[in-house]
DNA sequence: TGATGATCATGC
DNA sequence: GCATGATCATCA
């Protein structure tokens, strides 16, 4: 990594500012669902500069080679687990946290990465599945703006869980996408797939793949992929739970 | 213009 | 290496 690769926030939070002030330090984990909703209702408002200011975040020009400072960021002002672990953001509460872009109208700009999927253990049911898990219960942040990071503002948080419908859809298509899986079909697995639930390529490029079984018994490499929300799903739960 | 497929950074 | 956080870039 050289210099011309900054790394914004972890190079910041090395130094201290001019002028002797000290930055805020990040919270403690919220001992509940109350604490947490009250923590998010106080980030609205704000842009992600004023926010990453208060901790010694710097934004980055844009996102290109940022796209997790955002995320990440929200992750510290709410006292979200640092790191990467295969637990929720908030492990003690079981709430999972996710910034969605959307536009002036609240809709979302993207599909929502969920979680990735191991292609050759995706799980014998939903009942189980790691995508239930993840989205039991979810923090939707939305980030309102299109331009430098740290221009872009934080919305009204909405905690939700899927209510029957939602979770009838999500069943129906992870069993589709995990039925075409087990049979070996990955040419069917694309991004078509799924009514509000998608499995799609993921990783560091096109080049990472795993060994899988064809619909003829070979073994054979199939790109590795991530489930994703449609944006459409997204825009809809968003609705429901602002109108509530 | 929206959706699909490709990609980037970080922590453990 | 894999899961975390997602957005980027291209094409229909």
């Amino acid at each position: 990594m050289g210099a011309r690769c900054a790394r914004y926030g972890a190079q910041a939070r090395s130094r201290q500012p001019p002028g002797g002030s000290i930055w805020e330090p990040p919270p403690e984990p919220p001992p509940d669902e109350a604490t947490l909703q009250q923590r998010a209702d106080a980030l609205a408002g704000w842009t992600l500069g004023e926010i990453g200011a208060r901790f010694g975040w710097r934004a980055p020009p844009d996102l290109r080679r940022h796209k997790g400072w955002i995320g990440n960021l929200v992750e510290l002002a709410l006292g979200a687990t640092a790191g990467s672990r295969a637990l929720p953001d908030f492990p003690e509460l079981g709430i999972e946290l996710k910034t969605i872009p959307v536009d002036a109208r609240g809709v979302p700009r993207q599909s929502t990465f969920v979680c990735t999927a191991p292609l050759g253990d995706l799980g014998d049911d939903w009942s189980t599945s790691w995508v239930r898990k993840k989205l039991a219960r979810v923090l939707w942040l939305p980030i309102l703006g299109d331009g430098p990071p740290g221009e872009r503002m934080v919305g009204g948080a909405v905690m939700w869980s899927p209510d029957a419908e939602e979770e009838s859809r999500l069943r129906e298509d992870w069993h589709h996408l995990v039925e075409l899986v087990v049979r070996g079909e990955l040419d069917q697995v694309t991004g078509h797939r799924g009514e509000v639930l998608q499995l799609r390529p993921k990783g560091q490029s096109a080049a990472d793949t795993s060994w899988v079984l064809d619909s003829e018994g070979e073994w054979v490499r199939a790109q590795d992929r991530a489930f994703y929300l449609r944006p459409s799903f997204t825009a809809a739960l968003l609705r429901r739970a602002l109108r509530l």
